[in-house]
DNA sequence: TTACAATAAGACCTAACGGTCTCTAAAGAC
DNA sequence: GTCTTTAGAGACCGTTAGGTCTTATTGTAA
């Protein structure tokens, strides 16, 4: 219940929230919300770890610390449970991603920061067990429905953040204009998460270091405009 | 029991075996080996769809039409299945990229093949549910150990065939000399996963297109020597 | 054709699964 | 401080999981 709070837009607009920025609470929760925000922050990581069809409910008991009674008060079954916390964990990244490129000063910068993210967060990610976009793609697929479609819709949201960075590069003459956002954005997107899958296979950054670099010479020839 | 029995190296030593070419019967198999085999191939992709986690006994009693008996009769458990089932699926894909490179006559062109290889694997792939590469990698690590340490081992074969590829141009003369193979090499494999993961959540080739046009992009700025 | 070995069926086992429900104890409102 | 609401424990449920074992059938080599 630290900085994590802020991460989940979905408990921004309820009240009481126990809301604690920089250490200092601002807002108290109560009893319950505590609980069921406790439970989503420990089976968002179990899950990324374990996956979703791996992970029981006698595993989210010793990770919670609680009995069934305890956990399901709060959640009806183990696919809503999974549900809440896939959207927390991927809430949790468009935040950073979003506050990242805040101090950004032009579009190709924004770029920059959000490669360089991932090559910070690719062996110290925001939640144990490698990005969650791809363990759900991967594992959800064929398996729970409601849950790989919000994993797609949660990387249709991603896409959408670097093609709107590059349409805006493009309209504001920073960017080459005859290039296809869409495309640029899949190729980071992939790469990043291609490089995030070996680096995480091997516990080496080797492979996120050199997709970086790639993907950092590849914008410089195709998509920026050279200041000559 | 068709070409697929040529891309399996462990049936090649074996006699008897079930060799079947362009529809002609080459060798017999006994009645063991062809359901053993049937057995792999229909539990490879049934694996490979839903995850090993995922996917039960009864699963696999349905794909296969047997019943338990049948099945644990050539298997001492469903770990050893999966263990035959990823051996298989992997060794296709080996055998498949070794058969392409053949009529390549230059480096250059063995690795344009590869990529294009891909792009036609996307979607149509060798072995229904995506590469397996990349599934077992996310399913299976933290709680197969056995598999996931095999899925390591094919990872680092197909990086290595890649980077054998990168050397032997780099010593004829036919590549930039001062790049590291195997950062190209993980920048490739990357690159190709991550793409062939996209491709497959939406079911649409963008992603790989892109890909694998920045792919080529990337080696001919940075791999390549042109001829001037 | 015979005799033996290999094959696969399916009854059976125990443990673990997801999920329900009751009941006590704690929390919160007034 | 009292009264109501809520939280959470834990016994309990039916189902399914992976795995074993016996037995009838089938394949196969001599």
């Amino acid at each position: 219940m630290t900085v994590d709070s802020l991460c989940n837009p979905d408990y921004l607009n309820k009240k009481p929230i126990g809301l604690i920025l920089d250490g200092v609470q601002l807002v108290s929760m109560n009893k319950g919300q505590q609980t069921k925000e406790m439970i989503i922050v420990k089976a968002a990581e179990l899950f990324n770890i374990k996956g979703y069809a791996a992970c029981s409910l006698s595993d989210l008991m010793t990770a919670t610390g609680l009995k069934k009674g305890g956990i399901y008060n709060h959640f009806s079954n183990k696919d809503e449970l999974a549900l809440e916390a896939f959207k927390y964990s991927t809430d949790k990244i468009e935040a950073v991603l979003a506050k990242i490129t805040i101090p950004a000063n032009s579009h190709k910068e924004s770029l920059t920061l959000i490669l360089d993210f991932y090559l910070e967060y690719a062996l110290n990610p925001l939640i144990q067990g490698g990005c969650p976009i791809l363990n759900t793609l991967v594992d959800a697929d064929n398996t729970n429905p409601t849950l790989i479609s919000l994993a797609r819709k949660k990387t249709e949201r991603l896409l959408k953040r670097l093609e709107y960075i590059i349409h805006q590069g493009q309209l504001e003459g920073e960017f080459q204009p005859n290039v296809e956002p869409r495309s640029i954005a899949l190729v980071i997107f992939s790469g990043i998460e291609g490089a995030l899958l070996l680096t995480k296979a091997y516990n080496d950054d080797q492979a996120i270091k050199s997709m970086i670099d790639c993907l950092h010479s590849y914008l410089e020839t195709t998509l920026f405009i050279k200041p000559s």
